[in-house]
DNA sequence: TACGATAGAGAACGATCGTTCTCATCGCAA
DNA sequence: TTGCGATGAGAACGATCGTTCTCTATCGTA
């Protein structure tokens, strides 16, 4: 046997992986089981139930959007250039195979009715994504009313990357974002 | 009895408000039943199943967006006072005391798997709108990449509200256009 | 080797859902 | 009035889901 941590791990990163691709209602814990290959009883005993488990899966969602970022920020110089990894972060993220979209956009929308804890993750989660943008706005010294239009390109960019199914609005948000930057600088 | 016509707006329109209020899998067809009024044979004389039910609400979806679009674009004298009375439709949207986010975002993100109808008609909903920005923008003068960036501010702005519960997203949005737009003229 | 605790595989349970079917009721033609 | 076709209310059916339970095999220890 493995143990609680590894077996967490083990079960999270597949729900992750089956309910991003096919959404969490479509997905029974059935096929959590299989994919994991731990045992339901195993699962049970992790987590106390499909819900928890919704919530484990968003929590390594933030955990990875964080880092995404960070990483991205860390080659940047200026406060601008680290506004514009943003969205080179999104860029690489849409050209995966498996992108489908915000998890956290599409968790919202499936169970933000009889699900409260999902509904307070994800605006948590989107609330700390435009402090970040918002910490990087006032540091570049441009007006902090640019921060939640920044933020409003990023969600739209991910939102039509989904649906479209292409990756192109990352490159399309960035240079409408430094038209907004220029024009705020002056 | 009521005639076809009338019993089909009035199941369409209930489920509308049930699917668009908790999601599609969380509605049963019993609440739709109830909440229209019209017995379930009835319902499934009309609609041979509930995927089809689903996309009679969408494409009474598309209807409202475009009829709301074009009465605000109507006020508007120039392409560009057009372009931007989207997000004044936008901002009027977000302050209806049910508004919980684009519809066919939510569908997408709950149903794209094991529904292709959902993503085909979700992604030319998309493509309608983004064909309808870029005839504006050309209209205004402006070059073409401005229309990609228009869209996704319109795209951003809905999920940013309905995520957020507060409907200032679309007066950021527009604010954000109104730079892109000038920049763009110049 | 014998034993007791434990874990995995999957059956079982109760609930719910989409869809169909039954049956009592009603309107209407002859 | 009588009989027939259609309709609505809701029971019924088969499938699926989240969750729990049973049974068997395994492992460490004396």
């Amino acid at each position: 046997m493995i143990d609680d941590t590894a077996a967490r791990a083990k079960v999270v990163e597949a729900a992750d992986q089956l309910f991003y691709a096919h959404g969490v209602q479509a997905v029974g814990m059935d096929a959590v089981r299989t994919a994991a290959g731990v045992s339901l009883k195993r699962i049970y005993a992790l987590f106390p139930s499909k819900d928890a488990l919704v919530a484990a899966v968003l929590e390594r969602r933030r955990a990875q959007w964080n880092a995404g970022i960070a990483a991205r920020a860390a080659d940047a110089a200026t406060a601008r250039e680290k506004i514009l990894a943003v969205f080179d972060f999104l860029d690489g993220w849409f050209r995966e195979p498996d992108f489908n979209g915000c998890a956290f956009i599409n968790a919202y929308g499936e169970l933000h009715d009889g699900n409260p804890d999902v509904t307070r993750t994800v605006r948590e989660q989107k609330a700390a994504f435009q402090r970040y943008v918002a910490d990087l706005v006032r540091d570049a010294g441009a007006p902090d009313p640019l921060a939640a239009q920044i933020a409003i390109l990023a969600e739209g960019a991910q939102t039509t990357a989904a649906i479209a199914g292409t990756p192109e609005a990352a490159a399309q948000a960035r240079a409408a974002a430094e038209v907004l930057l220029d024009a705020a600088m002056t």
